[in-house]
DNA sequence: TTTTGTGAAGGAATTCACAGCA
DNA sequence: TGCTGTGAATTCCTTCACAAAA
């Protein structure tokens, strides 16, 4: 297809997905892997698999299937995530604080390069990563100096909307919000949400259906 | 409509999110509102509200609109989420600690009657909400006797699998999993994957398209 | 009037099934 | 033979457009 127009939300989504279990078959030493045991991993389709990633390439060999280590690589091109993504973070509650040692996001190449808090008390604190923790005042400064390219909201309810648009006002144009809010952007800024409760809401609803 | 059985799951999910505004609306004294306001504030389309309520009954008044508490509480009567439901976690890490902290779920009728952590360390520690640490030992035990309904892990991806199992095994039929890996279940138990990376690489895709 | 509820139309994503190639 | 890549078929979801109702 090789088309890059009109893909699917969802085949990025998967395409994210796909890599997790690559990254272990490769460490693991496997060589080669089907689109059949792919899928199988990742609880989808066979056919999926190879659509999906029919829009980026030919990335498999008829007759043999994929090479676990080229795959892994044409999928991080494919995402952007073989380099690194420079994050800002505001509001350090439990949850940003969470976050900012969440291993998972450098082992993906996404940093925290700083760490905003309102709170008085904790400005200067020094974090366990070395990074010390900013004034929200110093938002707009070092989002610039810093060249930081995702701003996460940890933030109060109450204050992501504010924090949001100042992102916007500094021009980051993608932002991933951690508030059960949605968020108002102008068109030109991305905005993902990861709402806990809407899974848990989810889980209810079927959990209820199924006694 | 009123057929409940071939509801599409992002009917639910967005259910969960008209709930929101509602619950602000309602606050601020709002009395009605119509699917247009509804759907602006959640960034969908009008018909798509009427056409997702309309699945389980007719909620509105033609000319006038939906009455904002009717709606809220036909919506949580719809989630079952107008009763409490009982979460048990195991990991107590940044993550872990950040959720028993996280107002949401209370606030939303789900309440952690247990937490485990496998550091002895740390076994028998008073948290914040009052409960005690618990041995990953007393998992099972615990599980039964204080009627646990829903298994979160935010464990290290390492051993989200085998807690997963455990909890399937002393019949747990729903998890909510916060490590980036697609744990193995059994047919009858429902699981639901928060993923950030997933996200993170979806604003990464995008914002490499966009400049 | 106004706005809901819904059948019908349209669009999008998934799966099938097989041609094509190693 | 075995597995990919993909047009065609199918299934699923969304949006339209209007009849029904207050």
């Amino acid at each position: 297809m090789r088309k890059e127009s009109k893909i699917p939300d969802a085949t990025i989504e998967r395409i994210s997905i796909y890599s997790r279990p690559l990254e272990k078959l490769f460490e693991l030493g496997t060589l080669v892997i089907s689109s059949e045991q792919l899928a199988k991993l990742c609880k989808v389709n066979p056919a999926q698999v190879r659509k999906d990633l029919s829009h980026f390439g030919e990335f498999g060999v008829r007759g043999i299937g994929y090479d676990v280590h080229d795959l892994l690589m044409e999928i991080k091109k494919i995402l952007v995530s073989d380099r690194e993504w420079k994050l800002g973070i505001v509001g350090l509650g439990g949850m940003g604080m969470a976050l900012l040692s969440h291993e998972n996001f450098s082992k993906m190449g996404y940093r925290f390069v700083a760490a905003f808090e309102q709170d008085p008390e904790r400005i200067g604190e020094t974090l366990p990563s070395g990074l010390i923790i900013q004034p929200v005042d110093k938002l707009e400064p070092l989002t610039a100096s810093l060249g930081i390219e995702v701003g996460v909201i940890a933030t109060q309810p109450s204050q992501a909307q504010a924090v949001a648009d100042r992102f916007v006002d500094v021009g980051i144009k993608a932002v991933l919000n951690f508030s059960p809010i949605k968020l108002r952007r102008p068109e030109h800024c991305l905005m993902e949400n990861v709402d806990f409760t809407v899974r848990l809401d989810n889980l209810a609803y079927h959990l209820s259906k199924v006694g």
